[in-house]
DNA sequence: GTACAACTGAGTACACCGTACTCGGTTCTC
DNA sequence: GAGAACCGAGTACGGTGTACTCAGTTGTAC
């Protein structure tokens, strides 16, 4: 990393802070691919190549982005004491950021975020199941496994909000595109338990939350009953 | 869709099976990045327009992809009537399949399989939990948490390994290029837990498939004490 | 047997992208 | 004031996806 100020010349036009929240704004509403090094140049206001002298290239970019936002999905300080409840808050937290920047899922799946920001939310969840009789290696893994269900189903869920997004259609001229090949592959009859879910799910079933609710209380509930000690 | 085989006109040079093929080479070879128009043009032997003709744009050709790789997890046609193990099998089924094809896991964490083997894959998949007094709803919530658990957690796995392989290092060189910057952090105190981490995973831990396995078999406990009848 | 329509592969061109390298001008330290 | 250090900007290169055009080939219908 490259320092904050430097010691001598002139005084830089703009700070990595201010390239990272315009590279946010830019990522939070046209999603990641609106995102070039031309494009926050000039959403900074300022030569292309000046921001190599902030960014060693766009994938620090993009790390200063999942940090930054990192701080938005930082678990308390402390512990509750309840911690069932300090996971299931941080999933929910999780998966709240993650809708609010539809881009994150995409790059947390593939790339874990090792930022100061980052490391701290690891540091503050793993605390969240210290004391109960784990060893550090099993405090992974149960931080780990909860973190990867919500990661996959996250990126599922936006996945297909993504899809739309790109096509500029809307969630009604979308599903009537859809519909006639979802109506071929029913007709086959091979798939009968899809067609059960096609002809089923026109009375609305589980809403998402609710879905994204019911595999985490799962999870959980295993978590729970393999403690040393049920608490 | 375009037709397989037109009406007139002289015999195609290839066919859309070929060029999947092809596609599928590169990308399990250099990762999904190595994937062009072009690239796959020479590959083939043709002009890079000409596969404008059996495609629709660089989209479908992942959609190719996914749905060739598809096939190869497949469950089983007729469920064992243990619903538990046959989740598992695919569960771990899907991690080897994306572990051999590393780009699969970016790809379908973002956009879900509707071809015609994806389909009947989520087909084979709910007829696994089928009879078991579930609504339809709660059907696709059991079988989409474990995929989700499986796709989270296999992304974070093929991460690093993707980020360790386009840096061209080796996994000790790597290693040691990180190592200072993980000292600073511990060294600061400020990641008391993070440090026992390091510390204590000096002596290997939990093995990636244990790992794996353990948030999975938590994942499987708490749905199997949710069951209407416990079985 | 011939005309014609359909279809083929290839080429050219455009608007993007990330970034290596270079240069004149500014500002701080000594 | 002299000089080093650092700044912003520009140019250029090799890549990307794909819209459009065009001559050539092939099957079918008469």
């Amino acid at each position: 990393m490259r320092p904050d100020q430097p010691a001598r010349g002139p005084r830089p036009a703009f700070s990595r802070a201010q390239l990272t929240e315009a590279a946010l704004r830019v990522a939070d509403a046209e999603g990641l691919d609106a995102i070039s090094m031309r494009r926050l140049a000039t959403e900074i206001g300022s030569g292309t190549m000046s921001l190599y002298r902030y960014v060693t290239g766009k994938d620090e970019v993009i790390d200063l982005m999942v940090d930054a936002v990192a701080m938005d999905f930082l678990p308390p300080d402390v512990p509750s004491g309840d911690w069932r409840a300090d996971l299931r808050a941080l999933a929910v937290q999780s998966r709240r950021t993650m809708h609010r920047h539809p881009w994150m899922a995409r790059v947390t799946a593939t790339r874990q975020s090792a930022g100061p920001n980052g490391v701290r939310a690891l540091d503050r969840s793993l605390a969240m199941v210290d004391g109960l009789g784990l060893s550090v290696d099993a405090m992974l893994a149960v931080v780990g496994s909860v973190i990867a269900y919500v990661n996959g189903y996250v990126a599922a869920e936006l996945g297909e909000r993504e899809a739309r997004r790109r096509t500029g259609l809307d969630v009604q001229q979308w599903m009537a595109r859809q519909a006639p090949y979802i109506e071929t592959l029913v007709k086959t009859g091979e798939y009968p338990l899809f067609a059960r879910v096609v002809t089923e799910s026109g009375r609305e079933l589980m809403d998402p939350d609710e879905r994204f609710g019911y595999g985490l209380d799962r999870l959980l509930d295993g978590i729970a009953a393999s403690l040393p000690v049920s608490r």
